[in-house]
DNA sequence: CTAGTGCAGACGCTA
DNA sequence: TCTGCACTAG
């Protein structure tokens, strides 16, 4: 039997891609780098070449896939799996071919750090700090070290992990990053190398990795020639996508595992780079050709299948000021009348219900709300507008920015699991501990000293002698983390246990627990999806789960939302509607970002990327005033905002231009209509002297 | 030594 | 507006 050609549906440029190295290029060795134009069909081409690659004999458990989330793993995985279920006429109840190396690259650096872990030094039960565990621990180390004396004004404690964490991802000397990026910390040099010095000391000692920790780890190990020999030869296939996010670091354990190239296979769009903050750097695409033993092979995708022609004609013209870039314009079949819009209101308020009225406005012409997103730069700019949806019920979902994880009582959680699973990280413990009643930082140090020096922490913990009015709380604690140790304890179980002792403390500590708990239940019905205690602690920490949702709930699967979204957490994705709140200068860019020019340019980076998720309709907002938010409550001081200065005079005649209210009368009185009364005061002032 | 109060300062995107 | 820190009463 004849099956369809999977490749067919794809254009030259875009099969190309796919089928390097196979076929009639079978032989070609040469690593393959695919610049890929926002909407060229990046994702699907990628996933037709996994799924061609499969065809071929490639093994699944032998291909490792690079992402930038769990989230575009799994598409990826779906969509592959789609293709070679048409192609091989795979039943549909037949197993997909899953890949199990598929994830972020910090995500697959754990994993394979833990397996590896005997061999190059680390004990395999390491917990791994996030972002806010990282900042206290050098905050502590910094402390100790007398550092953080007030006259002396050294950095904060969030500046130091800053400082640190970009050496690690840029690879450049600490004295040319403070050169670059931190002039105002010169002078302080000896101490920060010092500081350091003794954080990473502290980090080994508690066992703990921090993010960077990941990368440089797994960079060390592959430098080791019989390691990297080893580990590149576990996998034929090296997929790596949004290469114009990935820093140093990344390119670094890339060319240590392939020093040829050959297998390796990376995706992306210079002009999408907007991570450059996290030490993310174009030079990575730029100086991929030439990198490996063997120069690559490069196929451009061009052709976009997203928006219509004049919405890539304003993000183009957007894009084509930027100073540096692969000269690459896009290009469609798709026509169209509609221009992007750019939207001139009063202020927030109004640009709220400007689009909540313009998103029903689009459902009645059928369009769900699915299909429609509200985009934004920082993740409070949407305040207003979840007020205004949550007070006219249209439900949404919100992306990015999420706080779940950092909530104190989420904390608490996690730290009492991580401190259960690595008795000696500190800084869970130092949490844990001050959670009774009668503990505090004092005592606290007291225990972790005395684990710390003991050969067995457990049995210290369970020795350990708090203050006379903490016993009785403190006996309940060490029961729990000693159930906690017990072997046979089937995940999720320890959950429960932890919740089950965690919901006291919160009653105690927090007038709002209601709210709380139901976070608290929220995380324990996460744990179930979790195959054990150490996947749930690392996958949590490095792939939060992204979406919050309005008070009311998390939306059921099959109900219609709205997606908010931060910029940055709209990559990849296209809606057929798109809304961009306050494309003023002071948001985009983000008066934060005016410093230098490499962050000017990334911000522009920033708007076109948030442009070219619209399919069909684009629509700019710009608040003529909006509020200063940093000032005391009820006070009106706001500043008059100019249109971005990315978008010129020159280039308004891409844009058809509004203006609200005064403009569009018409709508402007249906939004005010519905508004029913819900009591006569009039009358009832009347009746009250009757 | 803990736990509660008052004040200053930050306030972005994220693995 | 909220968080984190310093200070103080018990």
């Amino acid at each position: 039997m004849q099956y369809p050609d999977p490749l067919e549906s794809l254009n030259p440029q875009q099969r190309e891609a796919a089928t390097h190295g196979t076929g009639e290029t079978a032989g070609d060795t040469r690593p393959l780098l695919v610049i890929a134009g926002a909407g060229s069909g990046k994702t699907n081409t990628l996933a037709h070449r996994v799924a061609n690659l499969i065809r071929h004999g490639a093994d699944p458990q032998r291909m490792m896939l690079l992402t930038f989330s769990r989230r575009a793993a799994q598409e990826m995985e779906r969509r592959a799996g789609s293709v070679l279920q048409k192609a091989l006429g795979l039943a549909g109840t037949q197993q997909m071919p899953n890949l199990p190396w598929s994830g972020t690259f910090h995500a697959i650096g754990a994993r394979l750090l833990r397996e590896y872990a005997p061999r190059i030094g680390l004990e395999e039960n390491f917990t791994i700090h996030d972002r806010g565990d990282a900042e206290d621990l050098i905050g502590m180390v910094r402390h100790e070290i007398g550092f953080s004396d007030t006259k002396k004004r050294f950095p904060l404690k969030g500046t130091c992990l800053g400082i640190y964490s970009r050496v690690m991802n840029t690879r450049e000397p600490l004295h040319l990053v403070l050169q670059s990026v931190y002039p105002w910390c010169t002078q302080w040099e000896d101490e920060l190398k010092k500081l350091f010095g003794a954080y990473v000391e502290a980090k080994q000692q508690q066992n703990v990795l921090d993010y960077d920790d990941l990368l440089a780890f797994w960079a060390d190990m592959v430098a080791e020639p019989t390691l990297a020999e080893e580990i590149g030869a576990r996998f034929d296939h090296l997929l790596v996508d949004e290469y114009q996010d990935t820093n140093r670091l990344q390119a670094e354990i890339l060319l240590a595992m392939k020093p040829t190239g050959q297998g390796v296979t990376v995706v992306g769009d210079d002009a999408q780079s907007i991570y450059a903050f996290r030490g993310a750097t174009v030079r990575n695409i730029l100086d991929f050709p030439r990198q490996f033993t063997q120069e690559a092979r490069i196929v451009t995708l061009e052709r976009n299948y997203r928006s219509t022609q004049p919405i890539l004609d304003a993000s183009n013209a957007v894009i084509a000021a930027a100073r540096e870039r692969h000269a690459k314009d896009l290009f469609t079949d798709k026509a169209s009348s509609n221009r992007a819009q750019l939207v001139l209101v009063p202020d927030e308020a109004q640009q709220a219900r400007w689009v909540a009225d313009q998103v029903l406005r689009q459902r009645e012409a059928g369009s769900t709300l699915k299909a429609q997103s509200v985009l934004f730069r920082a993740s409070h700019h949407s305040a207003a507008l979840e007020l205004e949806l949550a007070r006219r019920n249209i439900p949404f979902v919100k992306f990015g920015g999420l706080k779940f994880l950092e909530a104190a009582h989420i904390k608490d959680v996690m730290a009492v699991l991580r401190f259960a699973h690595n008795p000696r990280g500190r800084m869970a413990g130092f949490r844990v501990a001050q959670l009774v009643p009668g503990i505090g930082a004092a005592t606290a140090t007291r225990l972790l000293d005395a684990m710390a020096e003991a050969s067995d922490p457990h049995q210290a913990l369970q020795a350990f002698e708090p203050p006379a009015a903490a016993k009785a709380e403190w006996t309940r604690l060490a029961a729990l983390l000693a159930q906690l140790q017990e072997p046979g304890l089937a995940w999720p179980a320890d959950m429960e246990l932890a919740k089950t002792w965690y919901l006291p403390m919160l009653e105690r500590m927090h007038d709002d627990a209601q709210v709380r708990k139901l976070d608290v239940e929220q995380l324990a019905r996460l744990a179930a999806g979790y195959a054990s205690r150490e996947r749930f602690l690392t996958e949590l920490t490095l792939d939060p789960p992204e979406v919050t949702s309005d008070q009311s709930g998390p939306p059921l699967r099959d109900e219609d939302y709205l997606i908010l979204s931060t910029i940055h957490s709209a990559k990849g994705q296209e809606w057929k509607a798109v809304h961009v709140l306050n494309v003023v200068d002071g948001c985009i860019p983000s008066d934060m970002a005016t410093g230098t020019t490499e962050e000017l340019e990334e911000e522009r980076r920033l708007l076109y990327v948030a442009m070219t998720r619209a399919k069909e309709h684009l629509h700019l907002l710009v608040p003529q005033r909006f509020y200063v938010s940093q000032q005391a409550g009820g006070g009106d001081r706001h500043v008059y905002a100019g249109r971005t200065r990315f978008i010129t005079e020159a280039m308004l005649a891409h844009f058809e231009q509004l203006a609200w209210p005064q403009a569009d009368a018409a709508h402007a009185g249906a939004h005010a209509q519905p508004q029913a009364p819900v009591m006569q005061v009039r009358a009832r002032a009347r009746a009250a002297w009757r």
